[in-house]
DNA sequence: GTGAAAGCGCTAACAG
DNA sequence: CTGTTAGCGCTTTCAC
């Protein structure tokens, strides 16, 4: 009889055609140290022979433990959150765990009804974004959390790990400040975001400490996206005020689209206004010219993310609270004010 | 006595506290018809109280069904991929299922990592774009498996849902020549790659079909990056050969390189040298100019590859070739080969 | 309608 | 070192 066709062998098959009893053939596969090593041999050539495969399902039931996490995020197709993605995967299956991935849309019940999804999947614990500061459905959650953005004030009571954005921001600003641009436009996502509180926030509060009212700098807002930048870029330049020398946007997507409405509005860049960006993704290095930018540590927010998960789950109920250096990235689209001819900045060695 | 701290609650748990049988419980947990109406009531009251949540490993593993699908590609970073995994995520959650995601990384050995993890995890079933054609792993794989990619023909047994290359690059071959371009460069990706190959051959019939030799076409080849892109399309331009006048690059990211390259090289494009790509990822809009390509169904992808495989569990050993549309996404990066001046193309409503 | 009993495949105590 | 005995939490007969 080939038994093929037959469902999956079971330890028990194998331990009865190894000769031996369940357990010894557990303890064989899981490498344990008392097992004779006639038995183990025996256990894992059967093993291998019949294409034994572990069923996880049975040995999580068991032992608690599923090797599974969580990863909860806005939307993977959004390159900065893939990125996140992958670097919360690479860690993973370092660990041998396995990644579950939703996408909440940024919608509250999706988020709630994914974190289900993973509570009754058992988890071991999850790496979530979460959707706003209303969103109730963290608080009791009941398996441990990463939170990862900008996140942790709202819950001080959960890790979290996210870039710097003070110091993110205080790179930017200090940046353009160098450059003669004193009081760049501010381009800013949706007002229920956690992630554009708290980087309205660090800018006023570093331009107070450097004596500017922060009240004086330009402002538009829209949703994360190229085309919402593009549009909010045009309000900005169609703004009655004093022209727009320079901008700051909270994210590279909007950057990008400021990029293309200066280009629309006839206007060069970065000669006639500069374009700085806020994330870090590749794509920022395809438009003309490349988007400078601040870059966070998408990546490594996804690694560490991980680490810090399963680190928890040994030290239990130790919330830690990280955040990661943010980078300058240089392209070409930032220009001193003073300049007026069609010079690209390089600053890559200067002072 | 707060439970709040004791492990969650069981089924068992839930009977007891409305005062029925564990039997009874699971019924009405399970909306199943035969249960008096004033058990079913209770038994949800005490489930809502007690925050009883289903173990899914232990419904798993009695049932058989574990509502998981494995999700293997190459990158998740990749735009490409992440819009894929976005229509499979989708159209997972309107199912009620989980994804389980993993990157490969094109190499053989992750692939087999992954898949086997699959298969002790029980997944229903995986959606999987395989490394190379030498992975023999998926012959063995011994689960339900949708292939996608252009993979359908190294394993004509497995179902496969991938765009329809032949329609798109004739779509493509045939824009360019009606622009004047009878015989574009090719920029191609790796050599053991099955997305290339298939490429190839499908440019080969066209150009067959159309009285064109096809080994007149200029070629050059690189990894499916942006940077690789730029240095192959350098290559094409240092070539002695007579002067490119247009490129079709094999994917988005390696025709965005050629865009790069050209501007490096002092060159116009389109005025001097057209380029079209193929994908159709967001990306491609942010480039200067915005990048025309072939675009393939990325999410529809995904979503199909589940229903595929959710419908192929019902009727067994049915498997399907889907082969999904692509469409022109007409930006500003092809110009007719006549022009001489730095007209930009806008075919929308032309013939 | 309902309950009792029998496992799904595995691990974790226990004895030998 | 090894086998036996219990379950993990649930679904699923099968009687009542």
């Amino acid at each position: 009889m080939i038994d093929r066709k037959k469902r999956s062998p079971t330890i028990m098959d194998v331990a009865a055609a190894a000769g031996v009893s369940k357990s010894t053939a557990a303890r064989a596969l899981s490498s344990a140290p008392n097992v004779a090593e006639g038995s183990r041999r025996r256990v894992l050539e059967v093993a291998l022979a019949t294409g034994y495969e572990t069923n996880h399902l049975a040995r999580s039931l068991r032992s608690g433990k599923t090797g599974m996490i969580g990863l909860v995020i806005p939307d993977i197709a959004n390159p900065f959150w893939a990125e996140v993605a992958r670097g919360a995967q690479d860690e993973a299956s370092r660990c041998g765990a396995s990644l579950l991935v939703f996408s909440s849309d940024w919608n509250p019940d999706r988020e709630a009804a994914h974190l289900r999804a993973l509570r009754q999947a058992r988890v071991e614990g999850a790496i979530v974004n979460p959707v706003d500061d209303g969103s109730a459905s963290l608080d009791n959650f009941g398996l441990p959390v990463v939170l990862i953005g900008s996140s942790a004030e709202r819950f001080p009571d959960q890790s979290s790990v996210g870039s710097d954005i003070a110091q993110g921001v205080a790179l930017g600003l200090d940046h353009l400040a160098s450059l003669g641009h004193h009081r760049p436009a501010l381009l800013l996502g949706p007002r229920n975001r956690l992630a554009r509180a708290r980087f309205v926030r660090v800018v006023h509060d570093h331009c107070i400490s450097r004596d500017i009212d922060p009240a004086t700098l330009p402002v538009e807002e829209g949703g994360y996206t190229v085309d919402e930048g593009r549009l909010a870029m045009g309000r900005l330049l169609a703004k009655q005020d004093q022209p727009v020398r320079s901008v700051f946007a909270a994210n590279d997507l909007m950057a990008i689209g400021a990029i293309l409405a200066l280009r629309d509005a006839g206007l060069r860049c970065p000669e006639d206004v500069s374009v700085l960006g806020f994330d870090g993704i590749p794509a920022g290095a395809y438009a003309d010219p490349g988007l400078t930018t601040v870059g966070k540590p998408a990546r490594a927010i996804g690694t560490e993310g991980i680490k810090l998960l399963t680190k928890s789950g040994a030290e239990t109920a130790v919330q830690r609270h990280t955040f990661l250096d943010c980078a300058l990235i240089e392209r070409g689209s930032l220009a001193g004010l003073d300049d007026t001819g069609p010079r690209r900045v390089r600053v890559s060695h200067a002072a």
